[in-house]
DNA sequence: GTGAAAGCGCTAACAT
DNA sequence: ATGTTAGCGCTTTCAC
């Protein structure tokens, strides 16, 4: 049989105590004798007591949990930012919920509704792709819970969110192709109502412009960015402009299948095109060359968020007006084998 | 400012009606008439009440939660079971608490006691690699949560968990390279102190045994597993046997390390040396030529690990006994071209 | 079919 | 420095 838990109670009972005294003890209240402290705790320690935290949250109205939604939690990035998050989180004493949307608007008006139910006092979202309306939430405004995006934002000024520089890092990608003698340089891009495949296409466009080399329209090809769109995608641009000698890809994935096609073509990697990609996946390190990638800093992403959102939560403490705070993260280059050309000796 | 929630006792001052009859309804509760059911509903709907789960699960003594302690959150076995995990609990309307231990026995330990503070209702468990001491998992015991371990488990009757059959992926591997037409296959095996590495081991052992295959020391190699272990392990067991035409590797990372030697021997893969691995990860498909490798099946492992705790919760519930029940999940072989060699026509 | 009342374990005025 | 008391929102026994 589970042998009950001793309750505060329990404790004022076997000490002569009142209810409240054993209260301020446990939470450390100062106005408190130290011989009555030291009574308590020990009696605490030897009925192994440990507090309702459900209790304390009714009481108090707040639950001392955290919530995320992500679209997944597989997947290289989600999985670092919330390793990012947990850490913080926890550091800060709040427990964390995460719910998952699968990319689908439905699942994410749900998961907003749970954790408003389950009474988190804060909450961290990445906005699902499919996601069209965002009235709900307004209704996380509404019941005055701080919410902080990160990554895939709501862009409004009232919303807080911490978000990658996208622009500078496809700006220094480009940037370094060239710095590397490349001049033909292709980009697989996203889908452009996606606002960070946007600004990885904009660096790219302003890295060119900076250096003083054209754009040209038969060096750019969109596409969903699977492993396959870069394979098809990278023959339709050898099709186009076979003199390019070197691809930016919006992603690694797509990078991965890019590269499989200039190998066929006999293309050698970086000499003959030089690569470089977005993301910095745990493959991106593990083909052959290693691929040069913009690394998103997932982990200091979720540390971020979670600490905004720690700062709204204590603003809201006080009363004060919730402000809008957006956070740009800085995202690191990481130069590999295939970006990398020996200079012509 | 925020908007007061309506709670039980506002939706029944406003129809005249008991706390408790409001609760009813909201319960399903069967003798209630059908006109107050109506009108109960309907005002709910209209001042959009949300139940206080924090309240129901104080009164009720259970959370509606589960609690999940994983190594880690990131990397692609733990990200897939969690996903599982929390499709069912979601499903099932539970919500779910991630913890990491980040391999860690301190870590581990002060999960455990968060997730029994926030008096979750299950207790989903992954142990951590360096956990030697387990007197926190009697706690949950005298506690009577119950608790399904899965993928590293502590071995005792009592306890139920969910794992794959490590021991047949190996020797379906193995007999597979054999099939090719190998039979010189070389092994770089994981920490013999860890079950599942131990069981890959003995897969090996088995399969070549039952083919009429010698077991050779020189051919096999122990190591952490890590890509360069993968690639010292390679490049001795070429020096030590340089007439091997296999590898079975015990994770897929080690393998790529692996590869990348064989390949600078200028060996080809599958011709030369034929390849399989295990865990099937993201990047097993996109090495060149994709690996063959022994797939964990994450997600089920999950599903199943849910399924498993809400039978023993609902056991718990009736106050049966709670019986330790194991359940071992079949792996599958994903045959690719590191290992079909074409045959000799 | 409905209501009254107790209480889950805790916190925080308001006493003294 | 300590005690008294009310109540967070809900469920549930017992009554009618």
């Amino acid at each position: 049989m589970a042998t009950r838990r001793a309750s505060i109670s329990d404790l004022a009972k076997q000490l002569n105590l009142s209810v409240s005294t054993i209260s301020r003890v446990l939470n450390n209240h100062p106005a408190i004798s130290d011989a009555t402290k030291k009574r308590v705790w020990e009696l605490a320690k030897q009925l192994n007591y440990q507090p309702n935290h459900l209790a304390a949250a009714l009481r108090k109205g707040r639950s001392n949990t955290l919530g995320v939604v992500v679209p997944h939690i597989d997947g290289h990035f989600f999985a670092l930012v919330l390793k990012g998050i947990e850490t913080i989180a926890n550091l800060a004493g709040f427990n964390v919920m995460i719910c998952q949307s699968n990319e689908n608007e439905g699942h994410e008006k749900k998961n907003i509704a749970t954790l408003l139910n389950a009474q988190v006092d804060g909450i961290l979202v990445s906005v699902s792709l499919t996601t069209r309306d965002f009235s709900h939430f307004d209704e996380v405004r509404r019941r005055n819970i701080p919410l902080v995006f990160f990554d895939r934002v709501v862009e409004t000024p009232e919303a807080s969110a911490v978000v990658l520089d996208d622009y500078q890092g496809a700006y220094q990608a480009v940037s370094h192709l060239i710095e590397q003698g490349c001049a033909r340089i292709a980009h697989l891009g996203g889908p452009q109502h996606v606002n960070i495949c946007q600004n990885r296409y904009r660096g790219y466009q302003d890295a060119l412009q900076a250096h003083g080399i054209a754009y040209d329209e038969a060096l750019v090809h969109f596409s969903n960015l699977s492993m396959q769109d870069g394979h098809d995608g990278m023959e339709q641009l050898l099709q186009q402009a076979p003199q390019l000698d070197a691809v930016f890809a919006a992603n690694d994935l797509s990078l991965v299948g890019a590269m499989q096609v200039l190998k066929q073509h006999g293309l050698r990697v970086p000499n003959n095109v030089a690569l470089a990609g977005f993301s910095n996946e745990l493959f991106s390190s593990l083909t052959e060359p290693k691929l040069t990638s913009v690394d998103q800093r997932c982990e200091e992403m979720g540390r971020t968020a979670v600490h905004l959102l720690l700062e709204l939560m204590a603003q809201n403490e006080n009363d004060e007006k919730l402000t809008g705070r957006q956070i740009t993260l800085q995202p690191e280059l990481l130069i590999r084998e295939s970006s990398e050309r020996v200079p012509a000796a």
